[in-house]
This record gives C-alpha cells, structure tokens and sequence, in this order.
DNA sequence: TATGAATGAGTTTTCATTCAT
DNA sequence: CATGAATGAAAACTCATTCAT
C-alpha cells in the first residue's frame, strides 16, 4: 500500500486537482467536504458512489461541488493524494532515504509495519484506497498506464540484498519482489479485517508483522 | 482462488439457476449469451454491468434476456457456476482427496499450478471471478455469510505439516494459512498480469510456481 | 349486480367471442383455462391481469392462449358473459317474467336475495364483476356506452308499484331506482365482506335481506 | 365519502409528503404538476396512471419528478390528501362538532349535501377519490389496515336517534349504518354522472339530497 | 460564489402479442 | 393445433452534470 502511494506521488505531474475555489473555502468547509467524501468512497464502489451523498453530508449545495471539483473523478482523485499524504507521515522517511545503511530485512520490516499502523489508524482511507485497488480499469483510467515502481523499490532492494550477501542468491529476484509488493498490498487490508486482533495493542500488532517477517526472512536468507 | 470454488460448489444447494428456457435454447444462442455476459462482467464491476450491452451482443432482444434469467444476479451467479466447474477440471482433484498421502509442498504446489493455469486459460472468467472477490458487499449478498473454507483448508494442512515435522513448529500456523490463502486467490491474477511471461509456454509456468515455492518452502521448512 | 348482468346480456349482439377453436377444446382444458383466468381477473385489476399468469395456470402454451382468444379484452369479455349465465340461473326467472302479478316488494326481495346467493356461492365471480363494476373506464371500453337498463327495470317496477297503490307517491321515482340500482350493485358485495356472518347460513342471509327490505319498505310504502 | 374523508385527516400523522423542493416550486408550477397529477388520477386506475405523462402535461422533466416526490405512491397520496383537504371546506364542521344540538335527519343532510356539493365542483377529484374507494388492495397499502370510523360515525347517530325516540327501534342499527356510509361513499358519484341534471343549479342539488333523505326519513323514523 | 432546480440519458424490468416450427 | 421462443414498446426510477439567478 505504501508503495504504491509512493508511486501515485511520483507521477503526481499528471494529476489533476480541485479548483482553485475549493482551496479558497474556510478550512471547516473543506474538511466537511473531504470527509463526507471519504465516507462515500468508503462505503461504496467508486461508480457507486453518488456526488449527491457527498453534497448532503457536507452540507453543501451540489451545484457548489462542481464549483471545488471538475467532476467526481477530480474529487475521488484528490482524496486519494491527500491519503498518500497522510500516509508518507507514517513512514520513517529517513530510514528509506538512507536506505543503503540499513539491512533489507529493517527496512521490510518498517515498509510493513508503516503500512499496518496507517490501516490501523485510519480504516476508511484503507476501504477508500482499497476500492481502487481492487478495480483496475478505474486505477488505469484515473492514473494512465504505468510501470509499478514498487517493484523496482522491491527490486532494487533485494539486489542490494543479494550482493550484500544478506539473501539467497537461488531466489528469482523479480519474483519474489512481486510478491512482496503484492503483499504490501494486501497486508493491511486482511489484518485489519480479522476482528480477533487487537488493533490498538501496538505490541500486537508488531508480533503478527514480525511473524510475517519470520516466514519472509527464512523464505530469503543465505544460508551457509 | 481453488479453494474458494471448492467452498461455492459446496454451497450450491442455494444456487440460483437460470430458467428452463435458458437451457431449451440451441447452443449456438446459449454459447453466444454466456460469452457476451463473460465479456461484459469481466470488463465492468457487477453493478456497471449492463444487461443491454450483454443482450446487445448477444444479439438478443432485450425481453429475451428475462426469459432466460430472473435478473442480472441470477446471470452473475450462473457465470461465477460456469466458472467454478470450469476451474475444477484443472485441479488434480485425485491429488487433494487424499491429501494425506502427499506432502504439504506437493500438495500446495499443485493447488497453486492449478489456478496458474485455469488464469492462462480462461483469462476472462479469472476477471470475473476475481470481480467478486473483490467486492465483499456483492460476494455475501450473493453467497451469504459463510466461514472462508479455503483458510480452514490451508490451517489443515499446515498443522499437519508441523505434526509430520515437515514445517517449521515456530510459524504461527494460522497467520501463515492467511497468507497462503490470500496468495492464492491473487497469485494468478497478478502473474497473468505481467505481459512478459509466455503463458503458453508450460514449463516457464511451472518454473514461476516453482520459484514461488522455493521462496515458500524456505519459509516454512524445518531445519534442524 | 343482477340487473347489470341482464343488461350486458341484452347488449350480446355487440359481444367479442372466443375463437371457434376454443370451444373445439376437450371440456377439461376449456374449463383448466376458464378457471385460470377467473382466478387471475379476481385478484388483479383488470390491467395487472397477466396473460401468462392465466396460461401457466391453466398449463397452455402462451400460443395456445392466442389460437382461442382474439386477446386479453376477449377472454375478459368472455368470463364476465359467464358470470352473467350463472348468476342469471339464481334468479327466479318466473317470477321476475310474470312481475305483474307479484307484489314490488316481493320482487325486490328476489333480487336481492338472488344477488346476495350468487356471492355466497361464487365470490371469485363476484371479486371479478366488481373489477369491471369499478372500473367505468374498462366498462364503456368493452361494452360501449348505455342506458342503463337495471334502472329502466327499477323504474317500471316503481311506477307499477305507484298506481297500484302500494308505494308512496311522493317519492321520486326515478331517484328512488337510482337507488335501488346502486344497492343491487353492491349489496352482495358489502355483505359479503362482513366476516361476522355466516354466508352459509341461509336464515341468516335472509334475516340480512329481510332487515333491508323493512328499511327500504319503509321507506317507500303509502301510508294512508 | 365525506366521512371517510375525515378518516383520512385523522390518520395524517402517518401521511408521507412531497420533498421540500416541490414546496420550493413557484406557484404556478407546482398547480401544473398537481392539475396533471389530478388529471391522470382522475383518468386512469392507479397502476396505469403515468409519471410521464404526468411530467409531459406538466411540461417537467420525467427527472425533475422525481425531486419533488418519492415515487408514483407519494404523488397520489399527496392528490389524495389534497381532496381531503379542499373536502373538508365543504362541510358545515361547526354542525358536525355540535352533533348533539342537531337531529339525526339534519346532521344526515349535512353530510349528504356536502359530499354532492363537492362532487359538483371537483369532478377530477372525485374521480381520483373514487379510485382509491374501489381498490382495497391500494386503499390499505396507502393508509394501512383501520376500522371504517365513517361507520361507529352513522352507529353512533343512529343510536342516539333511537334512543331520542326519532328512529324506529325496529331497525338493525348496524345494518343501516353500513347502508348509511354505502350511500355516502357512492352517492354524490352516482349523481356526478346523471347528465341530465343541472349540477349548477344549487335548488335543484338540495331538492335531490330532500328527496333522498325523504326517503330514508320514511324508512327510519319512528311510527306511533 | 452559492444555490438548488432542471435535465435527460441510461438502466432494469414487464408483458401482451407474434410467429416460425 | 400446439408450442414456446422472440420481440420491443413502455414503464419507473437514478444521478452526474448544467445553468440561471
């Protein structure tokens, strides 16, 4: 997930965003508008999402929301840049800027663990984020045709890895990024779903991570 | 994904079915209604589905649509049948009903080689199926509630594992059962997707499985 | 009602038929089909009356339906006219035939009480007499506009009932069989509907008519 | 009728209502969309009547509609309660409030002579009435199952009048005052439709109502 | 800028009737 | 005659978007 938020920030050049109108609101009435809308997007699948909801729960004219917003795609657009936002704030941004004097296996273990504590944290930007994963042709349509830079993140690190001696060199580097990046997609979004955890014990939550790292570590490690 | 069309076909007392009529028709017509609403399923999420395009092209009238089925639900459900019994032919079903005279690996392998290869097959009905498991919302409405079997299966096959020694006694059996099952309901969806593979070629699939199992089998196995 | 039904059958001449092949039809089937329709024309409105609900009840092909009746209107035609043949065979036909050698109030004694028997006996005929009854629009549709002849025949029994002495003249008589007509329109139907008495206690339904007629009787009779 | 229109106003905490934007509309659109409602109420039975050919008439969009009412059933029971309402004017309240001041035979003109005066003026809106009269099955759909209070309403009179020693205690006070509301409920209907009287002409409107109750006075009254 | 009424294309669904076999 | 699939007009209802004030 965080990744891919990463992604979604580095093609921002194309992004659209609201009108300049929708930045000139008091901030009390931009807010009531991005969490009603959070809520719809939540709540239901993106074309089932309806502007009038939005417009209701925010407490706002419709014909206003064409006055902040080019169309529903805009606003669904926006809301999820302000989620990749929020959720760069939960990443210990310097540990990946230096990523070469940590090892792998630190920094899955934070790449992961970021993704957990944003999920725990704010579960209706997850279903937001969710619903747009879960609906390619929608993902394609607002962000265009892209290679996934999470997997070169992946990649790379697991080169770095591999030459470092820290895993397995048998391993097939491109797949087993794929994977990775497939479950940090996924992660937060079916452990947040188990209603068994705990989510506001934070030391649970860092012993089902670290148990994932256990399988992951062995599953990648030189062995001698 | 397999074992969730094991735990449909199981549930399928309740199975809505066409009508009569439906079934009355030559083949040609039948075949022609079953791929067009294949096409439009697997392009548009359930609820942007349109009952006009499929008519459409299937060159059929409108009002013969209701002739064959109660409504779109009950088209939904029959594609999603067609495709479980579909999937079914592609799993070594000998292999899984005595499951405990083959290994965890071998039996885990073959599970996954099967829905890799049903994906490479039948690309559209895994767009399909891969449409309802991404909507919660729809999958109850349609199933009902139902305890996730696949997760029950893999629990099985784990503790069995760890009993006959095969696996690593320190894995949290069921956090692992959670990330196999999720990786094989996504595993095909997102190898299909990677243009690069030659999905004909039958033994690079297995050589990507098999890659994927490496990475597994280190994770799980027992060391001494 | 009784009167309504002496009126339609005076206007036959006007009247739709079945095709010939309906009545070339085994008695079982003509009578699998006529029941189907009463049943269908007693619970729905006349426009909510479907067709294929009359031909799955009465097991024909929905083709069939059309091979003996020109459409929907006919066969609704065709079922009130039934009704009419039947209800006709309640009334005291001598009596009403020589109506001048009974008393006025002893004729509408008989035709109430014969109106009130034919509901006693067949109120699914009457649920669908009361369909067409309250629905003018239908009515003038399928037998084109009248005079309303149960009126005439109140009328007459009224001026006979006037020079014979028996009946006050003051009343306005053609008030009065506006009445009178009214209430033979929906006697049956009134009574019937009052749960509290025992339709098949033929005291009783008499004892009802009888508590109407000292009404009406009151009403009109001359005092000196 | 009339009675039953009290009914109606007593159970109207329940009565479901236009959205606030019709009552946004300015005047002159919101009598074109009840006239049109009115006129295809007045037309065709509930069912068949048409939101487009409301909207048509209307000269609204088939969409706009659907802003000012729910649905087909919100409409109609707002035309409803209108009747009722513009009914209500036509009863002489203060005789009706003050029922025990008056004798049974002039509270009876009251009702009676209002319920034709309303007749007269709103032939639409009798015809709407009427067909909410002659469909139970919407009748109770719309206000939900009740004891006729039209009906305790004539019980009532009719035994204060016995017990006043106006009325012959030979009559079924039940039974009559079931008569009673049949007559109310059909009678200014059934006069509507006799062209050949001067519905303007005011003296000849009462002269019908005297003649009617000279004939249920004669059928009621107490004899020495 | 704010408003909220107006719009109408688009969707599902129903059913009387036709027609080829 | 029997059959039952085919048809398509017609209906209710939804909602993103426009636009006049």
């Amino acid at each position: 997930m965080f990744i891919k938020y990463i992604l979604i920030d580095r093609i921002k050049g194309v992004r659209y965003m609201p009108k300049e109108t929708f930045f000139n609101l008091v901030n009390e009435k931009k807010e009531r508008v991005i969490e009603a809308a959070i809520d719809e997007f939540a709540l239901r699948p993106y074309h089932q999402a309806r502007i009038t909801a939005i417009a209701d729960n925010a407490s706002i004219a419709k014909g206003s929301f064409y006055q902040y917003f080019e169309d529903k795609k805009d606003l669904f657009k926006y809301i999820i840049e302000l989620s990749v936002n929020k959720k760069l704030k939960y990443i210990n941004l310097d540990m990946i800027k230096n990523k070469d004097k940590y090892s792998f296996f630190q920094l899955l273990r934070e790449v992961y663990l970021s993704g957990f504590r944003f999920a725990k944290r704010h579960p209706k930007l997850l279903a937001v984020a969710s619903k747009l994963a879960n609906n390619k042709e929608l993902y394609r349509e607002i962000f265009g045709e892209y290679k996934d830079k999470s997997l070169e993140f992946f990649l790379e690190l697991l080169e770095q890895g591999i030459v470092e001696g820290a895993i397995d060199s048998k391993i097939d580097p491109v797949f087993v990024a794929k994977m990775l990046t497939n479950i940090s997609y996924t992660l937060s979004d079916f452990i947040y779903e188990d209603g068994e955890i705990d989510l506001n014990n934070i030391d649970e939550s860092m012993e089902i991570i670290d148990k994932m790292l256990y399988f992951i570590e062995n599953g990648l490690k030189k062995r001698d």
